[in-house]
DNA sequence: GCCGTTTTCGGCCCGACTGTTTTCAGTCG
C-alpha cells in the first residue's frame, strides 16, 4: 500500500523541525521544507511516479539525496535518519512549534534548560513562573504562552474562499472609504483564489499610512490587535481569523501588492530572478543598489524582470515562471468566456426553483443554454425522478423552448452512478437527452481500484457525456473517495467523455491541481454550477477561479463553446 | 540539502515588529 503524498510531506516537515530545534544549518532545514512543499503540491502519487520508473531528482529542490528519503518514505519504511533525530530530539516537542512566540531556538532552550518536551509540561513551567528566567524569554511571553495554551482547544482553521470574501468585502468597502486611503486591495491566497484562506491580507497604498493604521485597528470588526506599528498591523476579528493590514506609499504599492500575494514561493522564485540581475527585490519596490526601477503596479516589476504580468490564479511556483520566461504562459478562462451552465436543479427534485424560473435567470445572465440535471430516483432523499417523470419533463422543456429561442434549454439529467457502474435509468430514457451528466452519490467507502473501475465503467455507457463533482469531496467536511485520477483521465480522452469543475463553493470538485492534469491529458471540462437556486447560477466565478487556478484556457472548456460546438463534442447519440 | 550564462564550492529572499535588551535575536509572514 502506496503512502500518501500528503504524508510523506508530513514526514519532511517533522524532520525540518527537529533539525530547526537541533539547531541545523539554516539552509538544510529549508530544503525538507522545500522537499515537503514540492511533494504535497504533486499533483500524482510519488508511489505512482516510482512505478513509472520516473526520477525524483527531476523536480527542482529534490536532490539525490532528498530523492532517496522520499522513496523510502513513499515504501512506507522508516528513515534512519529520522530515528536519530528522535534519540535526541523527543517527536513530541513539534508541538510546541505552533504556539505563538515559539520558534526553534526558545523550543531548543526550553528543552535544553527545562526539559520540556510537550505542551502540558511548558504549562506547568508556565505557571510555576520558570519560563520567565531564561535567557530570551521574560513574564510577557510567559503570559502570552499560557494564554495559548489555555485558547489552544478552538484553533480556527482554513475558512472557504467564499465565507472569507463575506467577511473582506464589507471590510475592504470600510476601509476604502478611509479618506487617506488612495487605493486597497485584499491579497494573500484570497487573492490567488485558493479554495480557502486561512488568514486576510489587506494592501492599502497611502501617504498617511499611520493614521489609517490606527483607524483600522479600531474598525467594529476588530477583536484583538496582535500587533500595531506605523506601517502594519496584525488583528483578529471577531469571526475568529486573522488579518494582517500592511499600507505603504503609492511608490510602492504594486511592489507591496506583488509581495503580499504571494505565494512566497512565488515571491523566492522572482527575487531569485532579480538577484541574479544584481538587484534586490522587496515589498517596496525593485532596486538596483538604492534606487527604484519598478514598484509601482505589479505589471511594472515584472516587465522589469523581464516577465509578463502572471495572473494571482497561477502564483504558485507551479512551472509559472518558467513560462513566462518562455512566453507560453496560458491566456486563462476568464468568466466572460462562459456562455452557458450545464448542471442545475430545479424543484422537480430538490431545487428551490421552477424550470421557468431556472430559465428566465439563465436568459438573464446572457447565457445561450442551461443545461436541466435533475436527480434519478436512486437519489431518494431528493425525490429523484423515474423515467415517467423525466419524460414528463422533457416534453416541459421543449414547450418552453418553443416559447423562447435566445436560451436554450438543455434536457438532461444528474443520473447516479449506482455501485456497479451502471447507470440508474436505461439508455431507452437516456438516449431522448440532450446531455447526460453522471455522478456518485453513494459508496464513497470503495477501496480505490473498485471505485475507479466502477467509474470506467460508467464510462462505457455511450451516453454518458460528463461526470459531475469527480472526486465527491466537500471542502473542510469530506475527504475525496479513493480515485486513480490518472486512470480516470486516460480512460475519459479515450471515451471522448467529459469531466466536470463543479462550482459549488464546498465543493470546486475537479480541484485546480486535478483540472491541470485534466487539460494536460486532453480531457475537456465543464465548469458547471450545480445550481439548486437561480441565485446559485452566480456561482460560475468560483468554478472559473478554480479552473484557472488549474490553467485552464477557454478552449479546454465545453461551456464556452456555442450550443452547436458543444453538441458536436458530446458522445454519439 | 540543493545548485550552477561568472561558481562543483559557497552561496542560498527580505523586512517589520516584539520583547528582550542596552544594540538585537527571534519570530513571523
Amino acid at each position: 500500500m502506496p503512502v500518501a503524498n500528503a504524508d510523506i510531506a508530513r514526514e519532511l516537515d517533522r524532520i525540518a523541525d527537529l533539525l530547526d530545534i537541533e539547531g541545523a544549518n539554516q539552509f538544510r532545514v529549508r530544503a525538507y521544507r522545500r522537499a515537503a512543499r514540492i511533494v504535497d503540491t504533486l499533483p500524482r502519487g510519488v508511489g505512482e511516479m516510482l512505478l513509472a520508473g520516473e526520477d525524483l531528482d527531476d523536480l527542482p529542490g529534490i536532490g539525490k539525496d532528498l530523492a532517496e528519503k522520499i522513496a523510502t518514505l513513499a515504501q512506507g519504511r522508516h528513515l534512519p535518519m529520522l530515528n536519530e533525530l528522535e534519540r535526541e530530539v523527543p517527536p513530541g516537542i513539534t508541538a510546541l512549534l505552533s504556539l505563538p512566540s515559539l520558534g526553534p531556538k526558545r523550543v531548543h532552550v526550553l528543552h535544553e534548560q527545562l526539559g520540556i518536551s510537550n505542551i502540558a509540561e511548558l504549562a506547568a513551567a508556565a505557571r510555576a513562573g520558570k519560563l520567565r528566567s531564561l535567557p530570551r524569554f521574560g513574564a510577557a511571553i510567559e503570559a502570552a504562552l499560557l494564554k495559548a495554551v489555555a485558547e489552544r482547544a478552538e484553533q480556527p482553521r482554513r475558512i472557504m474562499l467564499r465565507q472569507a470574501e463575506q467577511i473582506a468585502e464589507p471590510l475592504l468597502g470600510r476601509l476604502r472609504q478611509v479618506p487617506d486611503v488612495l487605493a486597497a486591495e485584499v491579497a494573500g491566497s484570497y487573492r490567488r483564489r485558493r479554495e480557502t484562506v486561512g488568514d486576510l491580507d489587506f494592501v492599502v497604498s497611502s501617504n498617511a499610512a499611520p493614521a489609517v493604521i490606527e483607524r483600522f485597528v479600531h474598525d467594529e470588526e476588530v477583536a484583538q490587535v496582535i500587533e500595531h506599528g506605523p506601517t502594519r498591523a496584525s488583528v483578529n476579528l471577531k469571526h475568529n481569523l486573522q488579518l494582517d493590514l500592511r499600507a505603504v506609499l503609492p511608490a510602492s504599492y504594486g511592489a507591496a501588492l506583488l509581495y503580499f500575494t504571494g505565494s512566497k514561493a512565488h515571491n523566492i522564485a522572482l527575487r531569485r530572478i532579480a538577484v541574479a540581475k544584481g538587484w534586490k527585490l522587496n515589498e517596496y519596490g525593485l532596486f538596483e543598489g538604492d534606487r527604484q526601477i519598478a514598484g509601482v503596479t505589479e505589471a511594472d516589476v515584472y516587465i522589469r524582470l523581464g516577465l509578463p504580468f502572471i495572473p494571482p490564479e497561477l502564483r504558485e511556483d507551479q512551472g509559472e515562471v518558467a513560462a513566462a520566461q518562455q512566453g507560453t504562459l496560458p491566456a486563462l478562462v476568464k468568466l466572460a468566456d462562459i456562455r452557458g451552465d450545464l448542471h442545475a436543479h430545479t424543484i422537480a427534485t430538490d431545487g428551490r426553483a421552477t424550470l421557468a424560473a431556472m430559465a428566465q435567470a439563465a436568459r438573464e445572465r446572457g447565457y445561450s443554454y442551461l443545461a436541466i440535471t435533475d436527480h434519478s430516483r436512486r437519489l431518494a432523499m431528493a425525490h429523484g425522478l423515474g423515467p415517467r417523470e423525466l419524460t414528463n419533463q422533457i416534453e416541459a422543456i421543449r414547450r418552453l423552448n418553443e416559447k423562447s429561442s435566445d436560451c436554450k434549454i438543455l434536457a438532461s439529467i444528474e443520473v447516479d452512478i449506482l455501485e456497479d457502474g451502471k447507470l440508474d435509468l436505461p439508455d431507452s430514457v437516456l438516449k431522448e437527452l440532450d446531455l447526460v451528466v453522471g455522478a456518485v452519490h453513494s459508496h464513497f467507502e470503495f477501496p480505490k481500484v473498485r471505485q475507479t473501475e466502477r467509474l470506467l465503467r460508467a464510462m462505457d455507457n455511450r451516453y454518458l457525456d460528463i461526470i459531475a463533482h469527480p472526486t465527491g469531496r466537500l471542502i473542510n467536511q469530506r475527504p475525496s473517495y479513493e480515485l486513480d485520477m490518472v486512470r480516470l483521465l486516460r480512460a475519459a480522452r479515450e471515451h471522448g467523455c467529459h469531466l466536470e469543475v463543479n462550482a459549488q463553493p464546498n465543493r470546486l470538485d475537479l480541484p485546480d491541481t486535478f483540472c491541470r492534469l485534466a487539460a494536460d491529458a486532453g480531457v475537456k471540462l465543464a465548469i458547471s454550477t450545480d445550481a439548486h437556486g437561480v441565485e446559485e447560477l452566480a456561482f460560475m466565478r468560483y468554478g472559473v477561479d478554480t479552473a484557472r487556478r488549474g490553467w485552464l484556457q477557454a478552449n479546454d472548456v465545453l461551456n464556452t463553446r456555442s450550443w452547436r460546438e458543444l453538441k458536436s463534442m458530446l458522445r454519439q447519440r
